[in-house]
DNA sequence: TCTGGAGTC
């Protein structure tokens, strides 16, 4: 018997999935295809834009830009917004005079593929009239670019030298209805902006359920009288084709072994058709990849006429393995791809007609009261549901089989808990107090933070000295950590690290952090992986575990042959490269002194402190260990050199993530005198020789 | 003591 025997039994209600379009008209699909210049196609460009459903809307468009200061486009997938009003501003003159047409996208990839279809529209070169700025990629002419996309990141440090942003005339805020924390903090600072430059236009890109609340937030008429509104409404219908969905007909208790037996009942009984399934974290997905490479095996061996190719997809996948998703599958074969939610949003895979939605995702969350953000699995929103199911009906009709009842399916939120609300706010009020925001507690927030949280990081934020007894930035330490494109503890230790001898190893240290998964552990060779890996690791932790990975890589000239012999991320350890460029051009701005500890790791780790001093903990005769803050108990995370190590007494952490317990995640041995010594404000020797934190306790 | 989700300045 080759196909395995199922016992999941969906079922599809009447209706058919909400705001999924019936236009299916597949000659005017402009998505991916290639671009070769000559007048017919630049003829045939010119008509597929017109055959996009926001053509149908340009001049109301453009009317409405003209008459309102904000204007909220609900603009359903596929309808061609991002790449459409750019170019209908443009051509109606908005960037005349050296003005700029700006638009604001919440990730890089998203920022340059726009700009390359854009400019390819337009016959033009990218980074002239048509260009992009991401961090380390400025692909634009101060001059000449008259629509630039950008990551919302970016429009935030634009304000730093520009608090007008007196450069653009409009700016369109994509994909505003993710809520990323850029894209909320850019909200809250363009509509302080508007009060003082009434013609600065803003265009925000939503989904239908946010858009009632944007424009309540942006339209600043105060007079009931509807004429007199400063902010507008369009919705532009988009192109997608009907997606049929199937709920269990009881709750599934193990979402991944369900999700597998639900592939093979498809791969069984369905017409062809690649099938594209979500799961929350790397090891569910490589759990189940494993599970159907078996399964596809024993239905070779029968020899089943069809093929599955089983490919899994996240982000801490090597590149080139990623990319392997998007190759066109021949004809034979059954495309299966296992994704965490890289693949809700991110990116497009073609050819997808089946979608497997286990109703969970990874998410970060925030606590307060211990300062802890952490990584948790929750179910999912009715918003993200609709998304997932939507992948189903890119290029032709699909169906998605979602493995929850509808019942459940009726008790999830509506939309999802924006980022502001469920992350640490520290970078975020040291940025706004540098654009000059001197009361964050009444800034503008489209859906404002927990108090608690502010305190918190306040509270820090005064702890590493950016911040004043009045809760102004300090001068120059403050206003120079908000520069960092950095956490305020590593902009500290960086800014300290001249004073203490080693700035050469701390910037390595710090642009190595940023980069996850420099150690990489190949499910089949995990043995191999841990001998080779041990050769890099030291006794004091893996902060200097991570200098000496990066100090070996540029001895062996940053070799990718070397990389793969010691199971290290190549393409990670080229970025760190990139990071700590970037990081030494602040250094030198700020007149940091360089120089190297020449060996001497003690300076190293005390310098880590001066910035880490408030993540600190100690070992807990049960063998785990106690943050020295809250009292909250911690563990070493396995990927730790520490790990199966004798425990060191005190050590500080860089974060904590909480799966089944909290882990400690890039940890160091330190010593209990220098957290006395560091950080005298925030710890006090208590008589008997234990340290104990000054802050009260909030419980 | 047994494991990191997606992004970004």
């Amino acid at each position: 018997m080759a196909a395995p025997h199922s016992t999941m039994k969906f079922w599809k209600p009447g209706a058919e999935a909400p705001g999924i379009s019936e236009e299916r008209d597949l000659s005017s699909e402009t998505t991916g295809s290639p671009f070769v210049f000559n007048p017919n196609t630049a003829l045939s460009i010119e008509k597929q834009r017109q055959k996009l459903p926001v053509f149908k809307h340009r001049n109301n468009i453009l009317y409405l830009v003209e008459s309102f200061q904000t204007v909220i486009i609900v603009g359903e997938t596929g309808c061609g917004k991002t790449t459409q009003i750019p170019q209908y501003l443009l051509e109606a003159g908005w960037a005349a005079e050296g003005k700029v047409v700006g638009v604001t996208q919440p990730r890089r990839v998203a920022a340059i593929s726009v700009a390359n279809r854009v400019a390819e529209e337009r016959g033009a070169l990218l980074g002239h009239e048509v260009g992009y700025t991401i961090r380390f990629d400025d692909c634009s002419d101060p001059h000449a670019t008259r629509i630039k996309f950008l990551t919302d990141g970016m429009l935030v440090r634009e304000m730093m030298a520009d608090p007008l942003l007196k450069k653009y005339s409009v700016l369109m805020l994509d994909e505003a209805h993710e809520r990323t924390l850029y894209t909320d903090i850019a909200i809250g600072l363009l509509k302080k902006i508007q009060k003082k430059r009434r013609d600065l236009r803003v265009i925000v890109a939503s989904a239908t359920l946010d858009a009632k609340k944007f424009h309540e937030f942006f339209n600043l008429n105060e007079t009931g009288d509807p004429n007199k509104d400063t902010c507008g409404i369009l919705t532009v219908e988009g192109r997608t084709f009907p997606v049929d969905i199937f709920y269990t007909v009881s709750p599934v208790p193990d979402y991944v072994k369900a999700t597998v037996e639900t592939v093979m009942k498809i791969h069984e009984m369905e017409d062809d058709g690649d099938v594209l399934a979500f799961l929350t974290g790397q090891e569910e997905v490589e759990k189940v990849v494993s599970l159907l490479q078996e399964q596809a095996r024993a239905l070779s061996r029968y020899g089943m006429k069809k093929h599955l190719r089983i490919l899994p997809m996240y982000s801490g996948l090597p590149y080139a393995d990623q990319m392997k998703v998007f190759e066109r599958a021949p004809s034979t074969v059954r495309k299966i791809v296992v994704a965490t939610n890289i693949a809700e949003t991110s990116i497009t895979i073609n050819g997808i007609m089946f979608v497997i939605d286990c109703a969970f995702v990874k998410l970060r969350a925030y606590n307060p009261r211990t300062a802890i953000e952490s990584l948790v699995v929750t179910p999912i929103s009715k918003a993200s549901a609709s998304q997932r199911t939507g992948r189903a009906g890119r290029n032709r009709p699909g169906k998605c089989f979602r493995l929850y009842t509808e019942e459940d399916y009726e008790k999830l939120p509506a939309a999802t808990v924006p980022e502001m609300q469920r992350s640490n706010l520290a970078p975020v009020i040291l940025q706004l107090k540098a654009l000059g925001i001197d009361n964050v507690l009444r800034f503008s927030f489209l859906s404002p933070p927990p108090a608690q949280t502010m305190v918190q990081a306040l509270e820090l934020l005064y702890a590493l000295g950016g911040l004043d007894h009045y809760g102004r930035l300090t001068d120059p330490l403050g206003m120079r950590m908000a520069e960092f494109p950095l956490s305020p503890m590593f902009a500290k230790m960086l800014l300290e690290s001249g004073n203490f001898g080693c700035s050469k190893e701390i910037v390595t240290i710090a642009s190595m952090m940023q980069i996850q998964n420099i150690f990489v552990v190949p499910p089949n060779q995990k043995k191999d992986a841990a001998r080779e890996h041990r050769k890099f690791a030291v006794a004091e932790g893996d902060h200097l575990t991570m200098l000496n990975v990066y100090e070996a890589f540029i001895k062996h000239q940053k070799s990718s042959q070397w990389c793969q012999e010691h199971f290290l991320n190549y393409k990670g350890l080229l970025r760190a490269v990139t990071v700590r460029e970037q990081l030494r051009r602040l250094m030198n701005k700020f007149k940091v002194p360089r120089n190297s500890s020449e060996g001497d790791p003690d300076v190293i780790l005390k310098c880590i402190v001066s910035g880490f001093f408030a993540n600190a903990a100690r070992i807990h005769h049960s063998g785990s260990y106690r943050t020295l803050r809250d009292d909250l108990e911690l563990h070493i995370h396995p990927s730790s050199v520490l790990y199966g190590e004798k425990p060191p007494k005190w050590v500080v952490f860089n974060e904590v993530v909480q799966t089944s317990k909290y882990y400690m995640r890039d940890v160091t041995a330190v010593e209990s005198s220098w957290l006395v010594e560091l950080a005298p404000h925030f710890y006090k020797q208590a008589k008997h020789g234990s340290l104990a934190s000054k802050r009260s306790r909030v419980l």
